[in-house]
DNA sequence: CTTGCAATTAGGAGATATCCTAATTAGGAT
DNA sequence: ATCCTAATTAGGATATCTCCTAATTGCAAG
């Protein structure tokens, strides 16, 4: 779930998963719409692999992108359970605290 | 959003979030739990807070933070809509492409 | 086998993230 | 005011990320 969080951390990588929603597409047809270089696309792009949001097939001379669902419902579970959270209880009086103190004076 | 999904890539700060769902904790609480110093603890709260994960509030001498589920709602819109991608057309035949060199020769 | 295009790997510069200790701010109690 | 505790800010060391150019690999065609 790591890596899934971290691949989704870039807006580079964001958008190939946006452009990926419309069909799979090859590295080369990524790269073109983006203003760095394809060496860099290629990076974003094993990221995502890494994190199985994306899967990649060679095609004869190209390679295929596609989306991966798999991995994005973990992370969509993480975030539901999140907005499950409790009301908040009525007033959660005072615990017994024991002060910590991870920076001895 | 792109503070949401890095605030939501560090292991320590979705451990916050987990925590925060049985209701608010004060920043020694969640401090408490964690090997790392506390002003480390500090830094991850600011970064959930700036993504607009978690709200801060003061309450006599101590601070007490609790959940915001508002920013987690774009997030997991992004992911439900990577979950209905369209289900692959049939060929996708061959684009007129433009042999793209950002790395010129 | 050589040539050509698609894509990746290698290596490195600069920016950002993560963690620490020390110093500081904020409030409550004496 | 002074002191104590809660929490944050400051500053810096180290690791990781992001991007680049150059070199390399993989296939297909001539």
């Amino acid at each position: 779930m790591n890596s899934v969080f971290k691949a989704l951390s870039h807006p580079a990588r964001r958008r190939i998963i946006a452009m990926l929603q419309n069909g799979p597409l090859t590295s080369g047809e990524i790269a073109e719409t983006f203003d760095m270089a394809w060496p860099s696309v290629t990076g974003h792009l094993a990221a995502l692999k890494e994190a199985e949001l994306v899967e990649a097939e060679r095609d004869g001379n190209t390679m295929r992108y596609r989306l991966n669902i798999s991995a994005a419902e973990e992370a969509v579970g993480f975030l539901l359970g999140m907005m499950q959270a409790k009301p908040a209880p009525k007033k959660r009086g005072a615990l017994p605290r024991t002060p910590v103190r991870k920076t001895p004076a």
